[in-house]
DNA sequence: CTCATTTGGTTGAAAGTTGAATTAGTTGCC
DNA sequence: GGCAACTAATTCAACTTTCAACCAAATGAG
């Protein structure tokens, strides 16, 4: 337990170092996510659920953001053809101007402030319990049955 | 940064997984963390201050949720004597009881989605490579001079 | 076809968080 | 003692996140 806790410290610290960092750019690391994910997709454009999903955030924080980014000029929306319900989060070119303005800060930092201070055996065994603590996580997810 | 990208969903999995476990006692991750540390002090009362730091919220944050806590009988606030801006956190009998019932549930739940699924060595590396994180960290916000 | 159910997504209100401003009390220095 | 500088803690306003309610479209069983 005294190792779990220094571990919880010292992970909230290095998000939170990371966040600052970001925040140069205007950017939060939840807000990088989304939009690192959204520039990851074909055509920069995908369907707002599925956005939801993979950047980790719930439907409805990703509306209010997208409000947000959308002000910003950073997204758009558009409505989906095949679905009427649905639509398109789309990035425009100047929040593609953002994100790769802002990517090689961040990654700078998290070398900075993270992966610098590992050797590359201790980086792929850090993946490699990770891995496993997340599938197993994902196992008790599905067995719990929601 | 792939490896990065993992962890990064891996932890935050993790920390959603224990919040979760935790919402059983009407707790979460940084309610708890206050109050394990404020039970811990001796008598279990602590300067406001103190908690915020030892606890990793921000003085405002500890306000409020002091204020929640409060109507909640876990905790109370005392002056200090000596300095009569200051304040104490004190636990109160309630909340003790409080935390004793959920601590063995975390701990547990932490055992269950993350302990358990590491060897001991899996943990020393851990332990290590987060200390070396750690003391990165503090120098660079040391370096940084705030 | 039709009606109940599910799904995609948004909304508004309530709760939580942040950082700056504020209040009150302390300290050190001349 | 008097005053500037500092510290402890709270409060305020702005903003973010969550939760539940909602709407509209899609699905599917009968």
């Amino acid at each position: 337990m005294k190792a779990w806790r220094s571990y919880i410290i010292a992970s909230r610290r290095l998000l939170d170092a990371l966040d600052a960092d970001l925040a140069g750019h205007d950017l939060t690391m939840a807000d990088y996510e989304v939009l690192a994910q959204l520039s990851d997709a074909p055509d920069r454009r995908m369907r707002m659920s599925e956005l939801a999903k993979i950047a980790m955030v719930s439907k409805s924080r990703l509306s209010h953001r997208m409000k947000v980014m959308e002000k910003a000029g950073w997204v758009r929306r558009e409505e989906c053809e095949s679905d009427k319900r649905g639509y398109f989060a789309v990035m425009t070119e100047k929040g593609w101007k953002a994100i790769v303005k802002a990517a090689p800060d961040h990654v700078d930092s998290v070398r900075n402030r993270f992966v610098d201070h590992l050797t590359v055996k201790d980086q792929e065994e850090l993946a490699k319990i990770f891995d496993r603590v997340q599938s197993n996580l994902r196992d008790q997810y599905i067995a719990e049955d929601k």
